[in-house]
DNA sequence: GACCAGGCACATC
DNA sequence: GATGTGCATGGT
């Protein structure tokens, strides 16, 4: 399946961002949100200066909720994104690579524990940002594996991560490049009312009606 | 106007 | 442990 995504798709070179910080910013500012949305935030934030450690740091609360704003949920995100920033100045001081620099679970680990980080958003930092295997399970891959047999609706997030992490060879490029396919196929043709017509898995197993918001 | 979008924490039972 | 709820903007 991931060959018949990656024919049809191309290698999508993940994550959309230009530095570490910025992709940690944009996992946080994702979260249940659309990209485009997160996109205009991350603009906000880069034409203020303000998409650094330090200026995170300095940029009062209703600042930056105001900057954030076009995400959603401004002001949970807000908070969420100073307890990152304090998480790793506290660690690291200004130094974000060191603190992306340690073993997978080490890592995982702190970032759980920043209220505001949970498993899908730490995972992504884990494999985006600090280029390490951590497989990211989000809503697409839970709907695409779900309309295709693979996996049963109560199966949980660390029972799908497992379900990738068992199978797959310990790359990181290709850990990244896979989830990163699951979401295109996933926008493209498992909305929760499913468009299979074209679909690269359209040839494989699956329930065009399985997965659906209505059941 | 309804639905959807790359979650998470918290209250309640 | 399972379930329900608040958080919020912007595109289709």
């Amino acid at each position: 399946m991931y060959e018949a995504m990656r024919a049809a798709f191309g290698h999508r070179a993940w994550w959309p961002g230009e530095t570490p910080l910025e992709i940690c910013v944009g996992a946080i500012l994702t979260q249940n949100t659309n990209w485009r949305n997160v996109e205009k935030a991350l603009a906000n934030l880069k034409h203020g200066e303000c998409l650094s450690l330090a200026a995170l740091d300095a940029l009062p609360l209703p600042a930056l909720a105001e900057l954030i704003r076009p995400a959603g949920y401004y002001n949970v995100k807000a908070r969420r994104l100073k307890n990152f920033v304090a998480a790793v100045r506290e660690a690291c001081g200004d130094n974000l690579t060191a603190f992306l620099d340690r073993s997978v679970p080490a890592l995982r680990e702190a970032l759980l524990a920043v209220r505001g980080i949970g498993r899908e958003t730490a995972d992504s930092i884990i494999l985006y940002a600090a280029g390490k295997c951590s497989f990211v399970v989000d809503a697409y891959t839970y709907r695409v594996l779900l309309r295709h047999g693979l996996i049963a609706p109560e199966d949980d997030y660390e029972a799908i991560k497992e379900l990738f992490e068992s199978a797959l060879p310990a790359d990181a490029e290709l850990w990244n490049d896979y989830h990163a396919q699951l979401v295109e196929v996933g926008k493209r043709h498992c909305r929760p009312v499913a468009r299979c017509e074209g679909c690269p898995l359209e040839k494989f197993p699956h329930d065009a009606q399985a997965g659906t918001t209505d059941g």
